[in-house]
DNA sequence: ATGGCATTTCAATAAGTTTTGAAAATTCAG
DNA sequence: CTGAATTTTCAAAACTTATTGAAATGCCAT
């Protein structure tokens, strides 16, 4: 395969990829397009290479500088601003999941701490059933939280290395 | 707090994070309302709860079943059917995982082997950064694979407990 | 300070997704 | 079989989200 073409198709399928996770199809591609670049690109290098217009590219690399998915470079001599994305993918998987987890778990987690305080009688199988759903997720979320918090914090070859051993 | 406000904000929450879930307002909504319910409920007692039509309750069931995450069963003497949710939150979230690896892992790790075989000069630095960024890809994207594997497989108890050990 | 390039904003519009509800199909008791 | 109850389908409408592009703002060398 050429790498026009396998550009293209890494380009496009990364986009449709985001669209399942919450991430808009512009904002993957312009992800996956850094992806692949060796040299920082600027915003117009990005509009043309994807064809967006200048406000949706413009929000969308600021939206994946937010993530900390692409930083701002500057390059000697030229007026513009230039951007990269991190390539190492372990450290992109565990921005993200930092990301999501402050975005989403730990809203989510205080929302069942206040759930949790339901009043009434305690034999009734309608409260008994909320009362216990309600502390299944949050008995889960923590846990959840606190393997994701390690996660972030490991190091690639330590988190690998033991949990394969560990998985045998 | 009282039940049947607990009850609302449950339901609407859980609807709200669906979408960021790559799963739609409705469905999670019905979810979230079997997930309390401590009986079986039909179509209609859903559709009356949430307040949504009859194609919408009926199209959402279905995916909920399709994801494994509700079981129809039959009550002896009703002619409807009635509907329930697994329960048990670690199952809940295995269930999800196993799916969405299916639907979306796979495909991308099956993609990944294509776009590997792209052709040229092994010395020009575009060539180069495109296989490595899809080398990385593969490499994380494979022990992702084998963990969620085990994962799923897994019991809650032996899990939990391993990974605290790990984690400490 | 000014002119010219760069960046950001945002209202209008387009595209995509979800929801509705009525009609069609299916099921099942009698 | 028949027909009433139930479930499924699907085109149209409502709603949500993404994109455009022109105008406003910011930035900096002269």
């Amino acid at each position: 395969m050429k790498l026009a073409e396998a550009k293209q198709q890494f380009i496009s399928s990364w986009g449709a990829f985001g669209t399942h996770w919450g991430i808009n199809r512009t904002m993957a591609q312009i992800h996956a397009l850094l992806l692949i670049s060796p040299d920082p690109l600027s915003q117009d290098d990005i509009m043309e290479e994807l064809s967006v217009s200048r406000g949706n590219a413009n929000m969308n690399i600021r939206e994946l500088v937010d993530w900390g998915l692409v930083d701002r470079v500057i390059i000697p001599g030229e007026r513009k601003e230039f951007f990269v994305a991190e390539k190492d993918i372990w450290k992109v998987a565990t921005q993200i999941v930092h990301e999501r987890k402050k975005r989403e778990l730990n809203p989510m987690l205080k929302l069942m701490d206040n759930l949790s305080e339901v009043e009434g009688d305690k034999k009734d199988k309608h409260i008994r059933q909320f009362t216990e759903t309600i502390d299944g997720i949050k008995r889960f979320g923590h846990s959840a939280d606190k393997m994701l918090d390690t996660l972030v914090k490991a190091d690639e070859n330590w988190f690998i290395g033991n949990l394969m051993k560990l998985f045998k």
